[in-house]
DNA sequence: CACCTCAGGACACGGCGATGACACCCGGGC
DNA sequence: GCCCGGGTGTCATCGCCGTGTCCTGAGGTG
């Protein structure tokens, strides 16, 4: 099951927070303030509860800090604030925070909000470097390699490949394609679409990769290990 | 840039939501109930803006709608209600809405929501399985499966399997599986569904799970795992 | 037993996807 | 400026898979 910490200096809140969580079968971590909270990171809970209004706007700090860092960036964050701090609850969704919540709030509602996040937080997962299939794509070093092998891709294979591979097993029509690699702008056929698989296909032949772009008739491709 | 479909019975509202929002960039299509969202589906609006109190409560109903269905069900929902109807904030979330807004709302909160709710649902992963009596159908993927193996499958076997697999339990009729997996226009002999349901029979046998797929005779037939 | 419905095999056509060829564009080197 | 090469988009062709129809036989039903 999933674990939750709660980030807020009200230990009252807390309680009844930890109550409700811990009956819908969550984990349950608390932290009355941010240093703390970090220092309970590497329990690695799966969404955090955090308390907008933690002194000294630490809530914010913290929230800032822990989408910008790459490793932290992935764990969603699920604002609390007091009713009509809308300015910050505002900034609060800009700041990267995935969801809020205003006080007061009901249980059935907390949790649903959890869930619903975690739900889709879940797939997300971004990282620079994906491997699939024991192919592995980097696109800070903006190189695709097997094993030690590295493969040579042209732009538009590899922005094909990138969105492939971040959106693995996912079936997509021609002009899904289009529009997410080739930007919806762009007017170029359909058909085009094909030959730049092919293309890209044949650049997964080098190391025997190529069964991973699958073809899904009357749709379009897609891109699996299975 | 991304299309926002408004849903609101007050032409106010929609004006000053319209405004906003076309500001910001969006494109804007308007609608005074749910039948004329519905009609402006076609359109493909990447996002709704729900206006919960539509008369008769058709608001729920649209959203329920919206996410019942496999080609709608992708489509986030923003789902707008008067401040303090928490119970139906509530049923809101549950129905399927992506978040909500109370009202009054700023333009900059709704603006910076509607942003949320797309990144969100851009790179969200809702594997839409269905499974029933341990075959799994995932229309995201657009693949079969039972246990770790998938099974292999034409397209319109699969549409006809998507078909039953979300009417389980019910008999269908020849003609009303035309209509619903061909399509009401075209026209093909009613012998031709049995050839279908054959070789759909033939791929499920890989796994043993053509039982599920049962003849009812004089009807039609139905798909159930009792 | 006669009738009707469904299962299953066979077959021909059409369309979709794979593939190779080609023309154009752009940038770098001379 | 000119040439060259890699990258990209389009087109025509080919082959195969998917699809719809027909026919025959099996099995259930009255």
């Amino acid at each position: 099951m999933a674990t939750v910490l709660i980030v807020d200096d009200e230990p009252d809140i807390r309680d009844v927070i930890r109550f409700t969580l811990e009956e819908s079968g969550f984990r349950v971590l608390e932290a009355s303030h941010a240093d703390e909270a970090r220092r309970l990171l590497p329990e690695q809970p799966d969404i955090l509860l955090l308390d907008w209004m933690l002194p000294g706007r630490s809530g914010l700090e913290l929230a800032r800090q822990l989408k910008q860092n790459p490793k932290t960036r992935s764990i969603p964050i699920i604002m609390i604030s007091a009713r009509g701090e809308e300015d910050d609850r505002i900034k609060g969704l800009d700041t990267g925070a995935d969801d809020y919540i205003t006080k007061p709030f009901s249980p059935r509602e907390m949790v649903a909000r959890v869930n619903a996040v975690l739900r889709r937080s879940r797939a997300e997962e971004v990282s620079a470097q994906i491997e699939i299939g024991g192919l592995i794509i980097d696109n800070v070093s903006h190189r695709v390699s097997a094993g030690d092998r590295a493969i040579d891709i042209a732009p538009t294979e590899y922005r094909l490949l990138h969105f492939f591979m971040t959106h693995a097993d996912r079936a997509f029509s021609r002009s899904q394609l289009l529009d997410q690699v080739w930007g919806n702008h762009v007017y170029v056929e359909e058909r085009t679409v094909d030959v730049h698989v092919r293309r890209l296909r044949k650049a997964l032949e080098a190391t025997g990769h190529e069964h991973l772009l699958q073809t899904v008739r009357g749709v379009g491709y897609r891109f699996s290990d299975k």
